[in-house]
DNA sequence: CTATTCTTCAAACGCTCGTTCGAGCCATAT
DNA sequence: ATATGGCTCGAACGAGCGTTTGAAGAATAG
């Protein structure tokens, strides 16, 4: 790997990320891939060993990142002495929504990750709970801080719910902002409005 | 069509739809459809046309049931003098809600509204849309009247994002079921939970 | 009972899928 | 100059796909 910069495994990826977004995992064919990547059909099974694998490095690639500034932010508002559910809750939203925003593909990928939680696949699951389980549970531990009157199976019910609307909030602002609308505005206006809505509703008796 | 009841068209469409909810419309394949439904793979082809077809009429069955109840429910809380927002949102999200519940395999359709949801397919789109948007204008009618601050644009936008946060709970509420939870308290919950959500965000400024 | 229509069936069609293979390319290191 | 190893290439593999066909079966009408 010599050359980084727009190698056959980047523009494979951002081809793959881009075509799994707008015709999904089975829907979109290597061939169709390849082609938009101006690659070898081979090439393929050659870098990634198989199309599993291949969208397993395309959730890696964003999930890294974005794993990494959650924690930043997590790390940055529980240091603060006056921590508050909403801190939190935007520590965990924000980056997401950022990533939304994205233009280096960015914008793609929030809409494969939503294909992703509408199919209930189970290799994709497990695939994300054993590469990112450890920093929801840390999320998942200051929430649990913040909210002792929940027990643990109840927070767990309350975080999937939050980690559902997120998502499918990044997948359909990413929609709206091709209207031609003020997009960091919007974008503000939507963490806020996610970040009320879940503090209300973990608040919750 | 002489005896509607367990009919060769009504096997396919109920094990259609539980196979899309499960591995998607591309995912699914007519052979997997038809050896669930104990039928000659032909029978989708002779009744439905083609596997496109089939889709829409997995859709149609239980939005045509969805829309006429949304409708009703519409009508009623417009008759009574007192319309709120809240009444009117409600006569949108609780019969959807009811549908997610439904043991006749409405389980599985929240999944697969869910999975439409989430890709963007144009064809589909415009199924529902040529099929469906009339419901959705009388709706959008009422709404308008009780949100005069609300041009057109910025209604249908709204509206957009309360369909989403509608489908996703539905889907989700339909995994958490299966965790064996009490069914009809936590449906109303989840629907006063999105009713009093979607109020704020539609009168927001 | 016969004729007609609707429905089912097994088999095959052409096509695209993910994957594999081995020969060739083109650097770098000896 | 030559061998080495990472990479790309065209071609092909078997499998599965949606769809079509024509004959056999079931049900209804005259």
């Amino acid at each position: 790997m010599n050359a980084p910069h727009f190698s056959t495994k980047q523009r494979i990826l951002d081809s793959a990320e881009a075509l799994f977004a707008r015709h999904g995992f089975a829907g979109a064919s290597l061939r169709q891939v390849t082609a938009a990547a101006s690659v070898n059909l081979a090439a393929v099974n050659y870098h990634f060993g198989s199309k599993e694998n291949l969208v397993n490095e395309v959730f890696r690639r964003r999930l890294d990142e974005l794993n990494a500034q959650r924690l930043q932010a997590l790390a940055a508002v529980l240091g603060k002495p006056g921590c508050t559910l909403e801190g939190v809750l935007a520590a965990f939203v924000r980056p997401a929504l950022a990533l939304a925003q994205d233009d280096r593909g960015g914008g793609s990928f929030v809409r494969v990750l939503a294909r992703a939680y509408a199919e209930h696949n189970e290799q994709l699951r497990k695939f994300l709970h054993d590469n990112y389980s450890p920093a929801l549970k840390q999320f998942a531990a200051a929430f649990a801080n913040l909210l002792p009157h929940l027990d643990k199976q109840e927070l767990y019910w309350r975080l999937d719910i939050v980690s559902g609307a997120l998502t499918y909030a990044m997948a359909d602002f990413g929609m709206i902002k091709r209207r031609g609308v003020p997009e960091q505005q919007h974008r503000d206006l939507a963490s806020d409005h996610l970040v009320k809505f879940a503090a209300a509703g973990l608040r919750a008796p």
